[in-house]
DNA sequence: CGAGAAATTGAGGCCAATCAAGAAGTGTGG
DNA sequence: CCACACTTCTTGATTGGCCTCAATTTCTCG
């Protein structure tokens, strides 16, 4: 039913009240077309749980320019970032047709009181991302246009493998545009446009109508260096209650 | 007594057993000198409060170059990022003596169960941190040199504000070595070198002798669109109990 | 004071940005 | 099913900023 409940359970067991407080979160829904921006994010204190669709957060630079600064897969909790804030930063857009959850900042207490557990487990799920972050930041600081297209087609094969449970193929949708990937690498659309040229000739990465083959990814992964880090978190240390 | 407790409380209040929890984590100290790297770290399951002193991690890269992650200051939580993993990832070196309190990952689950609110506090520096991680990556993504180390210089001056309760002038310490704002930026130290000589004869930031003094920090931030996300953080959601 | 670390300065090369024009793909209405 | 408009992608020529390599100076600390 929940795509949240179930990438939970990925990681650990929950209990039926853990479910319940999630299921409670995600009471009401709204959709969106593709290729909108949410004007109803500008509402301050709401969070969005993403049942379907690909939406990303971006931020519009002083000179016109922009920076994606994540996407986001169906499960994901929206806004966790920005939890910390008084006011949010960066608007959001749909990459495609979109069904999002919203509820209120303030409903997460529930959860902080009644679960420690399901609290360390979302706690740990941010911390994970704060590590993805620090692999991108190594990423684009230190690799040409060509590694750093591989190596985002990489993040997204594996979390497409976790938010659906581990049935995905080396062929997958990916409906971001050249210019979102450029604006979430630092890139500009014309150098992804070559570097998929190019992992197309070394036969390494296909791209056509927003689909993706990666044609060996062990083998990528081990040339680029990606270290999966959706695969797996540490509970060990998780309370029991 | 502890600088962990006293950045908790610039934040928000808290009760005297939250203060108790924290202490406890502290009880244990460990002192390194300067430039020195951390093989203690490698002990998994142990998180570190950072009593004094700077100290950053970093990741060597294949080709021999490495990449600065985060820099830490006294008041710092270390390690949390690699809470949610099996194993850590990047290594900590010294950048002046420092005093460390070592604690088991595992002990962290009595803040989660006995205090909610001192759990939501934790949270929201986690992405607090997340949410400059992001700003990171729209710098160094999109910036030249020059406004990459302008940028970075006022992020150590914001922080340095609120772990020292906002007694900081606009001349402050900076023991970071071009080597190691380079690594921490996607530049080289030549590189680092010629925008702190830029600046200079802009007059904008003036470094000598490990002191950095920034000569109108409103204006530069204003013309760098910084963004102070240090200065606050909203509590307004935050569970009493 | 002296040795090692850190910072400065300069010359040359390379990668990605920019600008621009055209091709391919997508969606809508008749 | 086709025509048309719009978005997205491709390809080429030029330019500029940062890296690389290297030599020298300045700083730091025992």
């Amino acid at each position: 039913m929940s795509c949240l409940v179930s990438r939970l359970r990925y990681y650990s067991n929950i209990t039926k009240n853990d479910e319940k407080l999630i299921l409670e979160l995600e009471k009401e829904e709204i959709e969106y077309k593709t290729r909108t921006t949410l004007n109803l994010y500008e509402q301050k204190n709401n969070l969005f749980i993403l049942k379907s669709g690909w939406l990303y957060r971006y931020a519009d630079l002083q000179d016109g320019r922009r920076q994606v600064l994540r996407v986001h897969y169906p499960g994901d909790i929206i806004g966790l970032t920005d939890i910390a804030m008084c006011e949010t930063f960066g608007d959001l857009a749909t990459a495609t047709d979109v069904t999002l959850c919203p509820f209120q900042k303030k409903h997460l207490d529930k959860v902080f009181i009644q679960s420690p557990r399901l609290t360390a487990l979302i706690f740990s799920l941010g911390m994970l991302e704060e590590a993805i972050l620090l692999d991108r930041i190594t990423m684009i600081a230190r690799n040409n246009a060509v590694n750093r297209v591989a190596n985002y087609m990489l993040e997204l094969y594996s979390r497409q493998k976790i938010h659906t449970n581990n049935t995905v193929f080396t062929t997958f949708n990916m409906p971001l545009t050249q210019d979102v990937i450029a604006d979430a690498l630092g890139l500009t659309n014309v150098s992804v446009s070559n570097a998929f040229a190019q992992l197309k000739q070394e036969n390494k990465i296909l791209n056509h109508r927003k689909r993706i083959t990666i044609l060996d990814p062990d083998k990528l992964k081990k040339d680029l260096n990606f270290i999966d880090r959706f695969f797996e978190i540490d509970t060990s240390w998780f309370p029991n209650a």
